[in-house]
DNA sequence: TAGTGGTCTAGACCACTTC
DNA sequence: AAGTGGTCTAGACCACTAA
């Protein structure tokens, strides 16, 4: 009848116990849990049987260990709500036209959200992107691929792609890092005489990859959400395709419409 | 100079050689792979580290292991893109009026969406609930909860709040499973005067609780995506606050908007 | 019944952090 | 130098699956 095992397994239940203690505040976030070599003596197992207890508990997002120091409950994120006003036209568009050698802008817009690095190259055009931008399969499309950080940790990746004869010659496919500066790829679209209008976003999570893991400097147990961004003008020609890679535990998505009829 | 470990640990180089014959197609989705006493063997490691090679790959999402059986490249889910069209009025509106003594929908209604369960109860609103309905924190609500299944399996649970005098008397807080039927909440809350007119959707993507993990049935390695979603009436205020939890893998969220100014 | 994954003990060495 | 997490070997037993 019973499914399930009539005496926990040890690892199981040492997690189990200071997931309980974790919960119940007795172990407040940042707090160091027991050294693994107390806790096999207090349950009377191997330290290899301790330290898959706290495998468990950093998988489920409750642990962070760090080596050589200890385990310890992990602190909450300070979390970023994205909502659609983070595309609002007051954010990115320059009053003055052309401003774009300007660069290292000075007020809010580097404290909000200044990238790393910029990678653009020309690429074949996969399925995804070839359909999203109206190209054909392997067709030549730029690629400009960013780590976006805030307070010097990175917090997700953004890779865009372009018809190559919509961003020719722009600031965007430009090598330097932060050239597109002021105002970013939307004001630098809007100058080429492509206005953005209207914008659809497609969200998926799952686990990172190695490279992602190393890239946004993940702790074991933490998702990525991955958005596949679409940004078409008002008579519906897409402009960009973006792609992003967010560590998960740092965003909230935010979103709000119409029922339909 | 190099942080890098000179030698791959060696269940890290078990992990990425299958992770390359998984990646190259050699190991193609549903195919089995080599047994744990084989890898051992064949890397000259004991069976726990194969065992923990095959861990890596689990977290990653890249494989399943069926115990006593073997360990198999994972096949994609088949993915359901859930877009704003799902709450669209043509979906839920029921002609006749006040037409819910016709339980068991017959046609397409429970083909696309069945659940199994519902549990009604009335308790004490936290935070998150006292806000999103706007009454005061330890107040009485409904609290209706749901798992709701596709083609037998489960694919992700969904609560709903309401407000006591909205819903008292009306078939969603009856405790007969499924007797919202015909139209489900949406077509309860209309035949109450409380016009659906517009939802919020907040998403996040986290690890799940053991408990999530048995009832969902995951696999290792399979994140969940939670949603916090507000339904207004034109008025703005609030006729339902819910809280789902999906298995990450079998959807992908899909929202359209007009950049804001 | 044979094959296979899951967990555990016992003991060792290493890598990193902290003092 | 002492403390702590990470990984590994060697060997054992158990639980589940499939023929």
């Amino acid at each position: 009848m019973s499914n399930e095992p009539r005496i926990s397994l040890p690892s199981r239940q040492i997690a189990d116990d200071l997931r309980a203690e974790i919960d119940a505040g007795r172990l407040p976030p940042g707090a160091k849990l027991p050294p693994l070599r107390d806790l096999a003596e207090r349950y009377g197992v191997t330290r290899n049987t301790a330290n898959k207890a706290l495998g468990l508990l950093q998988m489920e997002g409750l642990v962070v260990t760090r080596h050589g120091s200890g385990a310890y409950v992990r602190e909450p994120h300070p979390i970023r709500r994205l909502g659609p006003d983070r595309y609002a036209r007051h954010r990115w568009q320059v009053t003055t036209v052309t401003a774009h050698a300007d660069d290292r802008p000075n007020s809010e817009t580097t404290q909000q959200q200044g990238y790393q690095t910029q990678e653009v190259s020309l690429i074949a055009a996969d399925g995804h992107t070839a359909a999203a931008l109206g190209v054909d399969i392997g067709a030549s499309v730029y690629e400009r691929a960013r780590v976006m950080t805030r307070d010097g940790i990175p917090t997700h990746t953004m890779t865009s792609y372009y018809r190559p004869a919509d961003v020719e010659g722009t600031p965007l496919v430009d090598q330097s890092p932060g050239i597109a500066g002021r105002g970013g790829g939307f004001q630098v679209l809007t100058d080429q005489g492509l206005i953005p209008h209207e914008i659809s976003e497609d969200l998926s999570a799952r686990m990172p990859t190695t490279e992602e893991t190393l890239l946004l400097e993940l702790s074991a147990g933490e998702p990525v959400v991955e958005v596949h961004r679409v940004t078409r003008m008002a008579d519906g020609r897409a402009i960009e395709y973006a792609r992003g890679v967010h560590a998960a535990s740092r965003f909230v998505w935010s979103y709000t419409f119409d029922i339909p009829d």
